[in-house]
DNA sequence: GGATATAATTGACAGAATCAACCATAATCA
DNA sequence: TGATTATGGTTGATTCTGTCAATTATATCC
């Protein structure tokens, strides 16, 4: 639809790369929704990481993280372990599935970065990408 | 996070845009999920419009759309009325009060798409429109 | 007229989001 | 220090979204 407003787009965006992350996800043995990669990634990449650092970064109700995060413990990705500065809280640490499942996830999902870009040039997927850095920090 | 690929940017857009659109559709007394919009834009954009057009344009489920339209017809949006052409399918159509939400709706879809792109030149307006229909098409 | 395809509905379920109430611990400060 | 308030996390309830399978009614195609 030609006429679609940008908003449109992203939607529309977002749902059908969902659906292929979550297709190409069981195809490659990996039975996790989507949702997983971005709380496998944010764990991976800080550290140290609570729930609470969780809900800041994605901007989720707490109660979704923390069945985000039960079930994730279930299908042994991750670890929950004390946290000796607050005892309220926990950190969160990837298994060794976790991070094997992590980079696999990544794999499959940079495959269809590629693929959604395939035919820009360098500036013209940095362009795109600033453009979308801007729209967040707009509305917010 | 500096360092987010384009899929973690439309998932993070689409989250807080959807949120931002809720939120202002509660505010201006229009109690619907922001899916109502989609669907009566293109209600009100495609005619004759049955609910298997409904399917392919939005790529969704028919029971979804199915459970959709009954919702909306509940809330009196739409009305269904019998296709002369097809006796399995019926036609939809917007009500008088389904086309005064619509536009309601579409009103503060714009506001919200406004503040998205503040500072941004028509040319990157543009430029961003063009890659966001390429990767659509990439992706299919 | 009988086989096959299509439009829509229904049931069942998984996943995602949000709100409110609650418990345990931490921080504040009188 | 002890009461008060704030914070991290869990649980319950509810809504919304997405998907699959089975079913019903009608259309289409030999």
């Amino acid at each position: 639809m030609p006429q679609d407003n940008l908003f449109s787009h992203i939607a529309e965006l977002f749902h059908t790369g969902k659906s292929v992350l979550s297709r190409e996800f069981q195809a490659a043995g990996l039975p996790y929704p989507a949702t997983y990669l971005k709380v496998t990634r944010l764990i991976d990449r800080i550290q140290p990481c609570t729930a609470q650092t969780l809900v800041q970064k994605l901007q989720r109700d707490k109660a979704q993280i923390t069945r985000l995060l039960n079930d994730m413990e279930t299908h042994g990705l991750i670890a929950r372990e004390p946290n000796p500065e607050d005892r309220r809280s926990q950190l969160l640490l990837l298994s060794a599935k976790g991070r094997d499942d992590f980079a696999a996830m990544q794999a499959i999902e940079t495959k269809m970065v590629k693929q959604m870009t395939k035919g820009m040039s360098r500036e013209e997927r940095e362009a795109l990408m600033n453009a979308m850095t801007q729209i967040r920090d707009n509305l917010r």
